[in-house]
DNA sequence: CATTTATATGCAAATATAATAATATTTGCA
DNA sequence: TGCAAATATTATTATATTTGCATATAAATG
């Protein structure tokens, strides 16, 4: 779960209104699906796809207590990205100011973008 | 681009090997395409496809200098991103450890997962 | 001005993803 | 046992993404 890959991986499984709406409410908590289906407002065969691929992404798990399938977050890179999702960002970086180097460029100053 | 919305939208665009690896380059200074073809072994349109996604995804600008584009970094999100890719993680976070409390369960200890 | 260099664009084929609908599985309880 | 609740699985369809290839543009060079 360390290598870039995978966590390019990680990244394009959560990319997913859904899925993150999913895995902030099991950052607060264990939650199962009946729970979610409150906050949700897609089909259950839908919920339960999005957390089946949470689960083989291995970001998730869960436990089961009788009929109901307690689902909790497993991750610690994914709560990382959600923080980063309720940070405040300023609109853009700076641009380079002038003259960057590059292998090719000779750069003498022009910014005609 | 604050919106929970808008940065899934950033992931959603950046959860790419190919991409990533170009905003890494970037991340570290201007760079124009032949520099990033030394980077990738990618053919040189597919390169510009991608940088034209980043571009159009508001990620990454660029200046010109004769015949080159010199492409530069614009997201500070995806500055944060890409730090916590190269964090490092322990496996996964424990689990609840019982009873965790759910709006239908009564989870009275039982974790037969 | 023709040619070369750097880069972009458009389109088609292959592939992946998402939502939906229908059905199945498991458990609790009467 | 049998039924209902909670959840999962599968197939299908619609849509999006990715890549390769051919070509286009724009600036520099001879």
């Amino acid at each position: 779960m360390n290598s870039i890959l995978s966590k390019i991986e990680t990244l394009t499984t959560i990319s997913h209104p859904v899925r993150i709406t999913i895995l902030q409410e099991l950052a607060k908590g264990v939650k199962c699906v009946s729970d979610l289906q409150e906050f949700l407002e897609i089909s259950q065969p839908n919920i339960s796809q999005h957390l089946s691929t949470l689960r083989h992404a291995n970001l998730i798990d869960y436990f089961i207590d009788g009929r109901l399938r307690c689902y909790f977050l497993k991750s610690p890179f994914v709560l990382d990205i959600l923080d980063l999702l309720k940070k405040d960002y300023p609109d853009q970086l700076e641009g380079p100011e002038c003259c960057p180097v590059t292998k090719k460029g000779k750069y003498e100053g022009a910014r005609n973008k």
